[in-house]
DNA sequence: GGGACATACTTTATGTTTCAACGGATAGGC
DNA sequence: GCCTATCCGTTGAAACATAAAGTATGTCCC
């Protein structure tokens, strides 16, 4: 599926619009990435993306983190951290528990099944994407990944709102 | 500093999960993006980034489209197109008709307060995008532009659901 | 102590996302 | 005419997105 919008802005060749169309290409590609992704985690881990973004966070601090921390991370604001934890604690792969310091504050920690879990979908995980961009040369992923990082930074340097990463 | 270029080599070489690092630099660019024009669509025109997308397919198309082809072209589920059109159309933005000849189809189109109020909204939201990427070099724009062209096809090409375009 | 304020998380309301399943409409085979 | 397969759109449930309001808890200052 997808003929994108980019094709409609892309007549008008004059490189005024060379942004626009950047930011409409990345977002239908990873638009398309994020389908197919969520697609197989889907069937295979029954997990959904940011699921497997939160446990991949976790994945890193066996001291867990708070959970806005969490939200910082995953880019998922504060709101929706409550509930997605909410699931991967039903399911067994995540532990929630308040610090006696500071009763507000709610720490999430990986469980055992979540750990082994976990590094079953990030060996898929890493296989689907080489599978997906075998065609681009490995320079050209270079390039972008170091290209990418200057968009990525520029755009947080012109918030409206706050920022950071 | 007694760097050895081994680092360096292996680090910008060793493509092995170049590719995811690649896929989580898009992703989260996308997201940053997303949020920040969410946010503005939102003030400004108290609209949704789906509903943006929508409407600017539309704009091009003075006999309208219908649904099914919007949802190719936004690549937005069928399902979720109904709730979008309808949402727009009780804005006044959109208007919905069946065809004469095959009942089953339904054709949506933009009305002129809709094409007017769209004019506004993509007039400022490329501006929105010059202003983010303003520190980067419209080089670096072109040849991201080409090379996510290049990442878009061949993850097109190794879908594993089925279609294309 | 008590009031003002900030922080951390939860809750609520609205919109978008996916998938699966349903019904109406059309087209083809008989 | 009639059966069946297919296409088109809608509906429903569960998850996730946002913003905004609510609830504790902690901190500061008088």
């Amino acid at each position: 599926m997808s003929v994108d919008l980019e094709v409609i802005v892309s007549d008008t060749q004059d490189g005024k619009k060379q942004e626009l169309r950047l930011w409409l290409r990345v977002l239908s590609t990873s638009k398309l990435i994020s389908q197919e992704i969520r697609r197989r985690l889907r069937r295979e881990f029954e997990a959904t993306l940011p699921q497997f973004d939160l446990l991949s966070q976790l994945y890193r601090e066996k001291d867990g983190l708070r959970l806005g921390e969490l939200s910082r991370r995953t880019m998922v604001t504060n709101g929706n951290i409550t509930g997605l934890v909410e699931r991967l604690e039903q399911d067994g792969y995540v532990l929630r528990e308040r610090l006696e310091d500071d009763r507000r504050v709610t720490v999430a920690r990986l469980t055992d099944k979540g750990r082994t879990t976990f590094t079953a979908m990030a060996a898929a995980h890493e296989q689907w994407l080489r599978d997906m961009m075998a065609d681009v040369d490995p320079i050209v992923v270079a390039g972008l990944l170091t290209h990418m990082g200057q968009v990525k930074q520029s755009v947080q340097n012109h918030l409206s709102g706050d920022d950071e990463d």
